[in-house]
DNA sequence: ATGAACTTTCAGTAACTTCTGAAAGAAGAT
DNA sequence: ATCTTCTTTCAGAAGTTACTGAAAGTTCAT
């Protein structure tokens, strides 16, 4: 049935559009999600000519965002025996992908930030003036918050999916 | 003692700037999230003039990027009797911060996503073919984890702090 | 009505980010 | 050593987003 095929192309085009868009809004470059899109709904490995002529982009931008997906983990050089060239594949579960996600962000954001506060905090340490103990106290309860909800992520994030369900399920009935 | 002064302002100073980076990061506008910084640690309200002072930027994108985070719930205006000027103050609580920005990005970016995970899902229903069966799935899966992550943010957010604190604390000891 | 004090909008500009295409680099095949 | 196939880099172009400054709009007082 070919007018199944033309729906399938379709939906799959919609996501991988959403899927742009959305990570544009996270701070994510808009091809890279696109890419990370079109790989987790390709049911093969994918070249990077391949990539480059379904989203129509050009050598360049399709190699540094296969590549930058890669760093970030997720998604995987495949090579096939005989073939020189590198394939591409995306890692599937939803769950694998959050914790990925999770992990990168952690390192590159959330790290930093704490850094900073940690910094802000002690440069303010036993200031005597109203001014400087109220940014003295906002930055410690940044800091706890910050590093509090870090370590939940991280706790959540390190439980198999199952066992992850299992305790939403018994906190929130 | 002046010299006390010079750091906190060198501190606020370092806050601020970090503040506007992590905003970029996470697709925030760099000057609004260097505006909220900036009223988060202010003693006392401020006029548009004064933001446009502090941070050496003009009317207009003080005046947009003000109105915007009054948008978020992240600052509310203030009216002082006999002023005709609106003032500005920031939400100072770290949990009350979370919340609306959580409740925010939710309804700006999580509700669009998943609207179009349900379209994609609902567009490959009974499909034959072994990749509409996989893609199929695949946005299932993405959607139910989605919407589940989403509720469990609404749950955490609907909290007082106090409480969610002693629940993390039950759960992960 | 006029003016003063303030807020809002917006066209044009500046700054930044992403993308292209071509050239250079690597590595195996002959 | 040279060719072929593929990967990587990068200068400049295109596209996008944010900012400025000035003009228009609003509101209140006189």
């Amino acid at each position: 049935m070919n007018e199944e095929r033309a729906r399938f192309e379709n939906a799959r085009e919609e996501f991988v559009s959403q899927w742009g868009i959305m990570g544009a809004q996270w701070g994510i470059n808009r091809t890279m999600a696109q890419i990370h899109a079109l790989l987790m709904t390709a049911s093969n490995v994918m070249s990077t000519d391949e990539v480059m002529a379904a989203l129509e982009i050009s050598r360049g931008n399709a190699h540094t965002n296969l590549k930058d997906l890669v760093g970030w983990g997720l998604i995987r050089i495949v090579t096939k025996k005989g073939e020189r060239k590198e394939f591409f594949e995306a890692e599937k579960e939803v769950w694998e992908i959050f914790r990925r996600v999770a992990r990168e962000r952690k390192r590159r954001e959330i790290d930093p930030a704490l850094e900073t506060l940690r910094n802000c905090k002690a440069a303010t340490e036993n200031m005597e003036s109203t001014e400087g103990k109220a940014f003295h106290d906002q930055m410690g309860q940044l800091e706890d918050f910050v590093s509090f909800a870090s370590k939940m992520g991280d706790r959540v994030a390190s439980m198999q999916h199952g066992k992850a369900i299992k305790l939403a399920m018994k906190i929130f009935g």
